[in-house]
DNA sequence: CGTTTAGACCTAAACATTTAGACCTAAACG
DNA sequence: CGTTTAGGTCTAAATGTTTAGGTCTAAACG
């Protein structure tokens, strides 16, 4: 059995709360009582238990991290930072993954180990503003990533601007033709059209609607007609599905300018499947992705993509999380982190 | 407030025992009643407290796994896997990131959160047998991937014989002068001698010495003779520090048959570098690499690296762990999962 | 010298759940 | 008809912490 703040007393010869008094180092203790509680604290090697505390104060300085997908580097970014982070501020970190089970998130939200954890910091996938909305009372909750909705906190990069941003710096490369790649899939039956209308059962993604709309919007503007043939659905952004989706679309199309991948990921599939059919980039045509992943620099060629200070991302969401955990009805806020074109080797003509 | 099992059963008109054994779904219950508090706890939106459950009867229902930089690939593969097998058990996953701080697997071992985590999966860095035997009473602890102890339960893959088969591939292909990157780091000062002793002051990683020595193996083995120059340390593997490393060494060395990476993510920052000089690969050097992670089959070129059934690898853990934790003192076992080359391009002659 | 004050410490209750053990009821048994 | 039996439910205790409120002591104050 493991020590308890009633053992520690005991051999202390003081009462419970002066332990707790000490551990927790608030109130005036003398100084030989705290000498005399500290020896006993390290003779019976006591180590509070946290689930009498969390159910004592209600709280389990504990927050959740549900992101869709952990195998993405994106994912182990975001991870890596959340938990460096959180460790500072002296939570834990408890991850979840919700792209396996649509509703893992809805579950996350509303009920769930909604007890367990003091808040949660989401990265939606599924959830819109109804969602978000119909959930009864949240725990404290932070969106990151682009979604349209001002229930909760949220920090994101602006998908639209930034997916223009690369657009552009293509257009601006000469190219005419530039496919974009990871656009949403359009289920079986119907049109493209209404695609980007953001409602609850559009297609695709948040971040995939949003950055297909900035990349529509930067042809409009340079006078470039919109090729429906030129977007390149897919939904799962993992690399495989960009190589093979790249590699089936070579054989069946002519080499368009460009391909502008909505993940960094997705442009490491789609480097290898155009390495595969021998076609040099970037002299014969041009790749750009989206993230800066710490991997894209050291991709064959190095990745052009769109960065943003993903620790300052992080920071920002944990801000916003302590500000909701110390005050469950403040008025939701949004962060906009600012992004930037790297250009790298990959668009260089 | 929250609704409490009390609450329900004011509600439902029972006692909370009988709330209780409906949630937990034990004892007999008559239908009916059942069914009175199923209404009363969905009326309520009940959702347990987790807390005071852990507290109640000593488990969390949530594990921790601890790993050393979860911005490596080889994290996130492991780090999805746990969570979703871990999810299929009914646990939740905590994480930690122990590189950052050195003793952080220490703590965790020792005192940190063990009362809020039933059990811990934990990769070691600095960890050999002294420091697991050191620590007093354990939690349930997995370790993962190799190290020398019998003190707890281990999966491991074979490091020394996957090395050794790796450099053996490459002596087969015909590469006599093969470099190794990704061995221990020398503390300044001292010779090269003794880095594989294994003791707790050894430098670099268990994994490091362990692929070092199988290396050397095979060369032995095959007649060659090792050459230090060809030994190219480095302790943080990450693929900004293989691809600085390698460019040095093809700046200040001949160009060597065959680079043997110790980490895909390493064969990454090396197949960068060997770009960048203009090297092609396989045509003047081949390379492989270790752990097949999902991004190597899309390097360019693809490629040749150790692989192991990382699903069958993570399960192991988890069932070892089980074990574990419903005897605390049942003997520690170690796992060995098999590995295999999987040869792709990068080194096809 | 009596009263206040502040420091140092303590007792008891509260947190939400589960479990051991007790208690009913009605049917089955001899 | 009395006794057993089993199902179905309840009461009370226990888990380890923290906190509200209280007690005690000794110094400071008038």
């Amino acid at each position: 059995m493991r020590a308890t703040v009633k053992d520690v007393a005991k051999l202390a010869g003081v009462s419970p709360k002066t332990v707790s008094n000490v551990i927790n180092g608030v109130v005036f203790v003398r100084p030989e009582t705290r000498a005399r509680v500290e020896q006993a604290l390290s003779e019976l090697d006591y180590v509070p238990n946290m689930s009498a505390r969390g159910l004592r104060n209600g709280r389990s300085g504990m927050i959740a991290l549900a992101l869709p997908d952990l195998l993405r580097p994106y994912s182990a970014e975001i991870t890596h930072l959340v938990v460096e982070l959180a460790h500072e501020r002296g939570w834990g970190v408890q991850i979840e993954q919700t792209a396996a089970e649509p509703n893992r998130e809805f579950e996350l939200l509303s009920k769930g180990r909604a007890h367990l954890v003091d808040g949660l910091i989401l990265n939606p996938v599924n959830v819109d503003d109804s969602a978000v909305m119909t959930a009864g009372p949240l725990p404290p909750v932070v969106l990151i990533g682009d979604v349209d909705q001002d229930v909760v906190s949220q920090v994101a990069i602006d998908n639209v601007a930034a997916a223009r941003d690369m657009t552009k710096h293509l257009l601006d490369q000469g190219c005419r033709r530039i496919a974009a790649v990871g656009t949403p899939e359009v289920p079986r039956g119907s049109s493209g059209a209404g695609v980007l209308a953001g409602t609850a059962d559009a297609p695709g993604t948040a971040a995939s609607r949003l950055r297909t709309a900035g990349y529509r919007q930067a042809l409009e503007e340079a006078g470039v007609p919109n090729d429906p043939a030129l977007e390149i659905n897919l939904d799962r952004w993992r690399p495989e599905g960009a190589a093979t989706v790249v590699g089936k679309y070579l054989t069946e199309h002519e080499l368009p300018d460009a391909f502008f991948c909505f993940t960094d990921t997705l442009a490491s599939g789609a480097l290898s499947a155009l390495w595969a059919a021998g076609v040099n980039v970037p002299k014969q045509t041009l790749v750009a992705g989206f993230d800066n992943i710490l991997e894209s620099q050291f991709m064959i060629p190095p990745l052009t993509t769109v960065d943003f200070d993903r620790r300052e991302f992080v920071r920002s969401a944990l801000d916003l999380l302590a500000e909701r955990m110390a005050d469950r009805d403040a008025a939701p806020r949004r962060v906009i982190i600012p992004h930037r074109i790297v250009e790298r080797t990959s668009t260089a003509r």
